[in-house]
RNA sequence: GCGGGGGUGCCCGAGCCAGGUCAAAGGGGGCGGACUUAAGAUCCGCUGGCGAAGGCCUGCGUGGGUUCAAAUCCCACCCCCCGCACCA
């Protein structure tokens, strides 16, 4: 691996030096201290906070610095707001995944090796150590130890506040006891059932393998597919040549039978039948809940000719030879309906042709009277749709597959959503859907109906090399979401819910709606296993739905060496297949009246041996911090973790435990690019702290876009951040040198700068607290980061030109910063302990209180006004262009009367209210006072629609009064002398300007140098 | 196919729900200037066209419509992206 460094090292190196120490002092002493460890506190109002733990394969990267980031500024800020904040972590570890890697590190797989090497590099330098290390990965419990310990280390260096005391894998024994507790709970409710299941499958290894297990899993997808079977009796003979079909509604219009002449068909015993089909299909049905054995063999030539009885119509059609037929996809038997299907078609094309074929089977005469016959009416189309099609395209022969399959998809579109069934068919006037479902139903009844599965696409190999089928899998267990009890519950608990960004919560319906049988448990893998059944291992997105209760409790379990107990609880109910009734029912009993405060704390304690107090404690703990007030997680979690999560705490809690909210940030990417192992582009969340800096990435994250929309994590843009954040740091410390001033000013002699800046801060403060309640991380980081250091900066810079007095700049500068400081501590909390220390404070900024507002500081008006002056700015300067003169004096003629600026806001409100131009007019002209101004209130009103005066406008006396004390700043904007007049009493006007100056746009004179 | 999201200036991206202050935030990139021995960093200005006074024209996927007024509302069309399960 090439030695990384980032581009905001390459120039802003010392800068990030010197906070990233900042940076890991902090963390010593927040996690020294364990200020982020919670306790409940009676009457004070806790908010519980989760993020899906993470999966420790690996080392976390960006994405995950994402979704954690977000979480931990929420509950960094809702512990500001006064809640008693629980944001606990653990590590999931179920599944195949971490087992196979195992697998592949004790064979030897080089890729494997090569990217684990990789992985422990980033925390281990020494390559001796790095290989003692990959050596202990051979057991799957350390690599999951492994990464457990480095995710603490790197969220840590992220500042995170979590709670690690409560830390637990899903491995643990004692959680082991945990969730046999859940799936007994989830039993006795009934929402567990048994039944068959087809799984991807490799024969060779004698297991399902799951998307990681398979090469190029991450990049194709592999779709099953349902074949039909239809059999059809060999004519003279008790053998049966099997056809597969994704179409059995068109064997009415049936031709022929093809074959390969080149193939040697099986003759297999399929469940007491003697059926010919190709050996790959022989192979597969075995895995498909068939009983095969392979007693004899046919060559495809053997079968030209003969005559096979099709079903339901019991017509004798002839086996006839076709290329195209392919011994690996279905049973390599095709029955042919030349007037539907484009292969077909052009196969009967093609043998009609093909003189040397027919003479040679001598089967000349039967082709030749053979015609496609039509068995379905389409709109638009001739009588044998897959001529047209086929023809449309240009197919040349059965050879020209990429055409042929594209016509094939074509037609089966056409016919399935707009086909009719003719009257030659059982189902006349049926709409090919619908006869589909009947024609099975017809053959099924005759014994003359199969299924067999087959993948798309069909090779599909595993990471070893094996090949993939589908395969049935017959005592599957599931939970069943369909069960309209539990949906319905699951449904309630829903609704109550708040979903952030709430556009996603149509996902999570149409989730609900279609969620039905899911499988649960696999042959495979680490985790619980399923107690009455132990042969099969809890899968992991089913083991981890309501975990989050556990976090109320881990640390008392662990601490008191109850997780021992747990442990060989579960373990006796294990090893007996739940049939040791002790065992599970102190298991049973404890979580009962921990999480449910069913039954009694004194029996329980005694069943446990353990003190009566200790399990009160936890019930009284879990009743604290239960509900989850908010779990914050991924959008591509809807579709499986986040909903299970609703359905189990609907199915197994009462109301009252219900989770409150749902928070979702999509996914990050790099450069534009998709970050991928593959690409090699996965930024790992260790080089965060190493090579950029936590409240740098944490600053960017929160910034560079919304929740919902994917994060392009760009250097450049990181680079730009960095920039700002230089000048945040030298500006800070620039106020914290001036130091606190000793006496506050009276508000009411301030500047009216100083007057603007301090109600700039106070709005901010009222909108971020807006933005942080609707979860609107981005726009709070955008006001409270980059808005008012722009404030402060545009603040200083005319505060300077116009000379405030240093006492008053640096008072605003302090106020400004005392409560700055407090409202960036969620999004960059190690600078901010750092300025809050360096200010002479001693506590923790990460345990102060949000700012309170000072509404009555919020002065909208003086906003309007500095606006006013930028603008008038602007427009100096763009006539200064225009004109390309050399300005020697500018006259600026501000505040025309009174009465324009009373017929402005008026003009303001009845086109608010809806009146056109015209109306607004008649309506002002109207009034006594307006009476006799007409042209200037039809002048006013037009300037006012046509936007030559802005929308917002402050009074005469602010807009003067903003010109005069800014008349400095001015100036050295335009480089020129300017002189603000009085527009209603000009000193001087030699081109008659003054009357031109209108509310919030005053006239301009430039004087040119001679 | 089903469901969801989206198309904005050289690029990324906000705005759209609650139409006007939008030639359209912010950033990147580019150009020019200040500073510097120089480079980098930093700061200032410009970055649709035209314009000798703050203006005008074109413009937010395409084509229509509603409105005094549309990037924003309505209709149609074109294009792109994501999810669809047993897998974390």
């Amino acid at each position: 691996m090439r030695k990384f460094k980032s581009k905001v090292e390459e120039i802003y190196g010392d800068f990030l030096k010197e906070i990233r120490d900042i940076e890991r002092k902090w963390q010593n002493e927040w996690y020294k201290s364990g200020i982020f460890n919670a306790e409940p506190i009676p009457g004070k109002p806790k908010y519980f906070i989760t993020v899906p733990y993470p999966y420790v394969s690996g080392s976390p990267h960006i994405g995950h610095g994402r979704t954690f980031t977000i979480g931990d500024i929420v509950a960094r800020y809702k512990r500001a707001r006064g809640f008693n904040v629980l944001f606990p972590i653990a590590w999931h570890i179920t599944g195949t995944p971490i087992q196979s890697v195992a697998d592949r590190i004790m064979k030897g797989d080089p890729d494997d090796i090569g990217l684990y090497s990789w992985y422990v590099s980033l925390y281990v330098s020494d390559p001796e150590q790095v290989k003692k290390i990959l050596n202990t990965f051979t057991n799957p419990w350390n690599i999951a130890q492994f990464f457990a310990s480095v995710y603490i280390r790197d969220f840590m260096s992220m500042g995170y506040s979590m709670d690690f005391r409560r830390q637990f894998t899903t491995g643990d024994p004692d959680y082991n006891a945990f969730i046999i507790w859940q799936y007994y709970r989830l039993r006795n409710a009934g929402y567990i059932t048994q039944g068959s299941h087809v799984v991807l499958y490799s024969p060779d290894e004698g297991q399902a393998v799951g998307e990681h297990d398979i090469k190029g899993g991450d990049e194709i997808t592999i779709d099953i597919m349902e074949f039909n079977l239809v059999k059809f009796r060999l004519d003279g003979s008790n053998e049966y040549l099997v056809a597969a079909t994704l179409r059995p509604e068109t064997i009415y219009g049936i031709t022929n039978v093809w074959v390969h002449p080149g193939i040697r068909y099986v003759i297999a015993d399929v469940n007491g039948e003697r059926w010919i089909i190709s050996r790959p299909a022989a192979w597969k049905l075995g895995y498909q809940g068939y009983d095969v054995k392979v007693i004899g063999e046919v060559r495809g030539e053997e079968l030209i000719g003969k005559y096979v009885i099709a079903p339901l119509i019991n017509r004798k059609v002839p086996v006839l030879p076709a290329s195209f037929v392919d011994e690996n996809t279905g049973t390599g038997i095709v029955y042919s309906v030349p007037a539907h299907a484009p292969y077909d078609y052009v196969a009967l094309i093609d043998l009609k042709k093909d003189e040397k074929t027919l003479a040679k089977y001598g089967i000349k005469d039967v082709v030749e009277s053979i015609e496609p016959i039509s068995i379905i009416k389409l709109p638009n189309y001739g009588k044998y749709p897959a001529k047209d099609v086929v023809e449309k395209l240009g197919v040349k022969d059965q050879g020209d597959r990429e055409k042929l399959d594209e016509a094939t998809r074509i037609v089966y579109r056409e016919e399935f959503y707009n086909g009719v069934m003719k009257e030659n068919t059982l189902f006349p006037g049926l709409g090919v859907n619908e006869a589909r479902e009947k024609t099975i139903e017809a053959l099924r009844n005759q014994g003359a109906w199969g299924k067999m599965y087959e993948l798309e696409p069909r090779n599909v190999y595993t990471r070893s090399g094996n090949p993939v089928i589908a395969a049935v899998i017959k005592d599957q267990w599931f939970l069943n979401y369909g069960n309209p009890e539990w949906k319905a519950k699951a449904f309630k608990c829903l609704n109550s819910m708040k979903i952030i960004p709430e556009k996603y919560r149509k996902n999570f319906e149409d989730v609900f709606n279609w969620l039905s049988m899911r499988p649960c448990a696999r042959k495979r893998g680490l985790g619980t296993r399923l107690p009455w059944d132990p042969d099969w291992i809890i899968e992991s997105l089913s083991d981890s739905t309501i975990y989050m209760a556990y976090y109320t409790i881990a640390h008392r379990i662990k601490g008191s060496g109850l997780d021992k107990k747990l442990g060989e609880l579960a373990k006796r109910v294990i090893d007996s297949r739940g049939t040791d009734n002790e065992a599970l029912s102190s298991i049973m009993a404890f979580f009962n009246y921990v999480f449910l405060g069913e039954g009694d704390a004194g029996k329980v304690a005694e069943l446990l041996n353990v003190d009566k107090d200790l399990i009160e404690n936890m019930r009284r703990e879990f009743d604290y911090w239960y509900p989850v007030d908010e779990r914050h997680s991924g959008p591509d979690l809807i579709g499986s973790h986040l909903s299970f999560f609703i359905f189990h705490h609907a199915g197994i809690f009462p109301e009252k435990y219900w989770p409150k909210a749902i928070t979702l940030n999509e996914y990050v990417i790099r450069e534009g690019m998709k970050m991928s192992r593959s690409l090699g582009n996965v930024l790992p969340l260790p080089y965060i702290p190493t090579h950029y800096s936590a409240d740098l990435a944490r600053l960017y994250i929160a910034s560079a876009a919304d929740l919902d929309s994917t994060l392009d994590w760009r250097d450049d843009d990181v680079v730009s951040t960095a920039s700002r954040l230089v000048r945040f740091w030298n500006i800070v410390n620039d106020i914290i040198r001036n130091g606190k001033p000793s006496v506050s000013p009276d508000i009411n002699s301030l500047s009216l700068i100083t007057r603007w800046l301090i109600s700039k801060v106070n709005r901010t403060i009222r909108d971020v607290t807006m933005d942080m309640e609707s979860e609107n991380i981005r726009g709070y980081v955008l006001k409270a980061f980059f808005d008012l250091l722009s404030s402060i900066e545009k603040y200083l810079e005319i505060a300077n030109a116009i000379n405030v007095s240093k006492d008053e700049v640096a008072w605003a500068s302090w106020y400004l910063l005392e409560r700055w400081v407090k409202i960036l501590q969620p999004v960059m909390p190690h600078l901010a302990e750092e300025i809050w220390h360096r200010m002479g404070n001693t506590t923790f900024v990460s345990l102060e209180p949000w700012p309170e507002v000072s509404e009555e500081l919020i002065n909208d008006e003086l906003d309007i006004a500095l606006e006013i002056v930028e603008r008038t700015i602007e427009d100096v300067q763009e006539i200064l262009k225009v004109t390309e003169m050399k300005p020697k004096v500018i006259h600026i003629y501000v505040g025309p009367t009174n009465e324009n600026y009373a017929i402005i806001n008026e003009t303001a409100k009845l086109v608010g209210e809806g009146k056109t131009m015209g109306e607004t007019i008649r309506t002002l002209v109207a009034k006594p006072e307006y009476r006799r101004m007409a042209d200037k209130v039809a002048n006013l009103v037009s300037k006012y629609i046509d936007g030559t005066i802005p929308r917002r406008i402050a009074s005469r006396d602010v807009e003067l009064r903003a010109f005069k004390e800014l008349t400095n700043y001015i100036k050295s904007k335009v480089n020129a002398e300017v002189v603000i007049q009085d527009a209603t009493n000009p000193t001087y006007d030699p081109t008659n300007k003054a009357k031109n100056a209108l509310p919030g746009r005053p006239a301009i004179y430039i004087e040119k140098e001679k």
